[in-house]
DNA sequence: AAGTATTATGCAAGCGCTTGCACAAAATTC
DNA sequence: GAATTTTGTGCAAGCGCTTGCATAATACTT
């Protein structure tokens, strides 16, 4: 098999232990003694086992990466691969290695979560998400196991730690910037509740409503099966309604270029008829047309301080838990029309 | 510390050995005694210790994951999700994890698989592109390493188990049905030439033309870095030739829509006064205006098919080499104009 | 009833590494 | 120059599990 420590140590005339601390730069160690053992390493090709490393060690140096369901995957462009960006970034400055969740459902996601945490693959976990009232979150807390989520838990804010952008402010900031507009009546096509993302951002847009004594209105909201079930009806009957908005609020730009299309075939213009904005900025929404008014999330950026405050918390079990908001930017492009006289 | 094989055997009164053989669910223990033992687990709560398993059985039961590198993760989507997506369906039905590479560059990734071969992480590595010439893929196949690749290898295509599409064959595809339509002068957007992807659809694209009696005429050709230098003043100048394209080949959608901004820019209409087609259909290209004529690659079928074959190699480290070419679809859209006189 | 085959379990030697402790040698102190 | 401290290395006991081999117990032959 390959060349173990215990091969290098007979060449080098020393102790395994000593092959096992030189490697550790251990400083009790003389550097005549490091000296030729890692000339021997090197001509032996030596190269460690981790997993026996890891096992004596009692550490795994890789911490796990959980995302909501491998099929979601496709809708939430471009949010993995630039939470992924993120994540590696960091981990890659630690020499930590990345697990990914496989799991297609959310009791399989479960069971690998503890395999994770039990089966000590991983030293933390970072989930992608966050979902009202999760048993794989609510695991996690009670197993004190290290974690943080990229997203606002449901409860025990204060208990757990997180980086999330303030989705109640932007959808707010959102509703206050079409306001400023000049728009009144603004419509919202939600994402799903059950995670906190979106109820945040619904939260937000009703807050927002109140604050300018806009009442929320039933009519003016539409939820993520009505849309996904028939968009196109859904988005028929919003624009048939006596008072049809003005503005529409989608929460992501895939779901706004979808509405564009139904409003297109309704032969209601965009934004001149209606305006739209949404969340998250798709790379694709600088190009296409109309181009897109968006909130960037800065996507990058909770993937890497998701991992920063994960490194932290391992380091420090009995930390505090703390959280941290990433900062957001409104992209404004051309699918806002301001309704105000000049 | 948490439960181990040792505890469970003293409370059952058994031997280790027979613990884990309970385990493995080994014929030769009584179903009698693995009742018993099963039980003593249960109440104990005990959780096999993944690192000392694979230790012992000098195995991973992981897979890792190299993509090119971090960065360019958002550049192609939907690729990663969906290859992910593929790959993870898999490997979960088989019980394996996915080790993802976090490498910012070809020097970090080529040290983290040697890290990942050497240092006993995984037990095979699915390579998601194929570059000219890689120090990476060499490595592997000098160590013979179990591996595949998603995408072509530029050598050795004989003696690397590799799926892909039929680059080369679908972008004389998509010609084709450009010189159907009564086309005659064909612009290509093409890719980064060192990735085979790349290389092999601009290949197609040239024997294509030659096929047709064509010409292939370097002015019809933008390449990748003249592209992201200034993409506004390279379709500029390739619209400002004496005989401009009527159609254009992007390498990518996203690219596709960034050009039709351009030719928007320059008051050329899609498809009315030039016709665009595309590779790797995204999801908005179906909602988005002009709606895309576009190749879908089946990137989700490329993750199973890679991760199937992957497996098929670990088993039997000496099978042949084997490949397999995922179909792809052309997904005719509203990009593309017949100029065959009615 | 003795011999053979089969089934069920245990023993013990790993897998390759880390680390607390002991201890010898060298350096420092007074 | 003896006593003390510092430095450098080795010993051996793990980490928690697997597995080839031996052996005990039981079942099957004739």
């Amino acid at each position: 098999m390959a060349v173990t420590i215990i091969d290098v140590a007979r060449e080098a005339n020393v102790s395994p232990s000593t092959v096992s601390r030189v490697i550790a730069d251990h400083p009790r160690i003389s550097e005549k003694t490091k000296k030729k053992v890692r000339e021997v390493m090197e001509s032996m090709h030596y190269y460690p086992n981790f997993q026996a490393r890891n096992l004596a060690a009692r550490t795994t140096q890789t911490i796990g990466v959980v995302m909501a369901n491998s099929a979601t995957l496709a809708f939430q462009n471009p949010f993995f691969p630039e939470v992924i960006r993120g994540i590696s970034t960091t981990a890659h400055a630690c020499q930590l290695g990345l697990y990914l969740s496989t799991g297609g459902t959310e009791e399989e996601i479960f069971q690998e979560v503890v395999a994770m945490v039990q089966g000590r693959k991983v030293d933390g976990v970072i989930l992608l998400y966050s979902r009202v009232d999760d048993k794989t979150l609510n695991y996690l807390r009670e197993m004190q196991f290290p974690f943080t989520i990229v997203g606002r838990p449901y409860d025990f804010e204060n208990q757990i730690d997180f980086v999330d952008n303030d989705n109640q402010q932007i959808a707010k900031d959102v509703v206050n910037y079409l306001v400023d507009l000049g728009h009144r009546e603004i419509a919202f096509i939600g994402g799903d509740v059950h995670f906190v993302v979106s109820a945040d951002r619904l939260e937000g847009y009703r807050a927002a409503l109140e604050d300018h004594q806009l009442s929320y209105q039933e009519k003016y909201f539409i939820q993520d099966y009505a849309f996904e079930q028939d968009g196109k009806e859904a988005i028929r009957q919003l624009m048939a309604e006596e008072q049809p908005p003005t503005a529409i609020v989608a929460h992501d730009d895939s779901v706004a270029y979808e509405i564009i299309r139904y409003l297109e075939q309704l032969e209601i213009r965009v934004p001149e008829d209606v305006s739209i904005i949404s969340f998250n900025n798709h790379a694709l929404s600088e190009h296409v047309k109309p181009p897109l008014t968006s909130v960037d999330i800065n996507i990058f950026e909770l993937g890497i301080q998701a991992t920063e405050l994960l490194l932290k918390r391992i380091k420090q079990p009995e930390r505090e838990a703390s959280h941290q908001f990433v900062d957001t930017t409104l992209i404004v492009r051309d699918s806002c029309q301001s309704l105000n006289p000049r």
